[in-house]
DNA sequence: GTCTATAATACGATAGAC
DNA sequence: GTCTATCGTATTATAGAC
């Protein structure tokens, strides 16, 4: 069990500090420093180095994010709750971390989307993960196939782009418009989409 | 002239870098490098160091974006073209460059915006000049005062996430997803909002 | 699986000449 | 304004012992 804690350990704390000083920003020595690991486990659970340990905690982000935004549509009353959901949940987090800390994949894209494809494939699967969760969700309502797709990756769009005001402007503002707005968005394709 | 130009030289170099590497995955070296400028330039120009050279570079981009966009607002036949603007101006920059470059403001706040509060400053003054543009654009057309920066908020919010998303998985889809449902909601908030 | 030591390089920043 | 040289330090990555 030591295993799956130390490299646990691993992915907790770059994701952590992904999150709030970037990829590129975060060395591997403040990574180890702060997780308490020791320094000759890094290349025994990542062998690809960096670059492996940035593919691993987008995915460990990206599939926590899936996880909790899958609950939220299994429990929430309808879909624009269940939309509005991942923003107030984005919210949540702002105001626990006091807007340090953003979005892994974001993060980890917005450095090396340009430089690593295998990374850059990584962040681009967190993303299709969470517009096929959404993507399902309006398709079980009877939104036909396309419009589910295009929504899903609009709100994912709109998420991440209020998150990074946020985070930019230390208020929750543009999460809270961005929330507004793209309810007006969802209550609109589930009108025009009609039933059969 | 010398001056402007060498100095410009390293704005527009740190712009470019910026937008495809991020902030911290760039290094003053490479600058220098890629310039073809002196190296005994950068802390003329550029006391603070690489800070200092991050904020003016946002500045210098945030501006240009800016003037783009009050030119396109000005000449668009309507607002919604106008807005639409936006999003169809980004999907030929990233066309032209492959998907490698974003935005050179949302690269450098993504990395800095909870390490260093100048540059995160520097940052959301870029955002807010953005949505100030937008917001006068809908108030000369009687929309309310709130609504319109709600709205340019939420616009350049979208704008942000799709530029992240298209760049990530090669493909204009998100921007164009992302236009279309920003449309969707321009025309609801001048429909519901009176002329009065 | 972990430890220590270290390689090789890149980083941001500075000093002093000109 | 620019040039060259360089200072510490941090970076990622590796080697070999245990």
């Amino acid at each position: 069990m030591a295993k799956r804690d130390t490299k646990n350990l691993f992915l907790e704390t770059s994701n952590r500090l992904f999150r709030s000083q970037g990829f590129s920003g975060t060395g591997l020595k403040q990574i180890v420093s702060e997780a308490g690991v020791p320094w000759g486990s890094l290349y025994h659970f990542f062998p690809g180095g960096k670059d492996d340990l940035g593919m691993q905690t987008v995915a460990f982000a990206g599939n926590a994010d899936n996880e909790l935004f899958k609950a939220g549509f299994a429990q929430a009353k309808d879909l624009p709750a269940a939309v509005a959901g991942m923003f107030k949940y984005e919210i949540q987090h702002l105001n626990r971390t006091d807007f340090q800390e953003g979005c892994a994949v974001a993060s980890v894209a917005s450095d090396v989307a340009a430089v690593s494809e295998p990374v850059r494939e990584a962040c681009s699967r967190s993303f299709a993960d969470w517009e096929e969760t959404i993507s399902d969700a309006f398709l079980e309502q009877k939104v036909n196939k396309r419009d589910a797709k295009e929504l899903a990756s609009f709100i994912i769009s709109a998420l991440e782009g209020a998150t990074l005001l946020s985070r930019t402007k230390r208020s929750i503002a543009p999460m809270k418009n961005a929330m507004k707005h793209v309810d007006i968005v969802v209550q609109q394709v589930l009108k025009d989409s009609p039933n059969d």
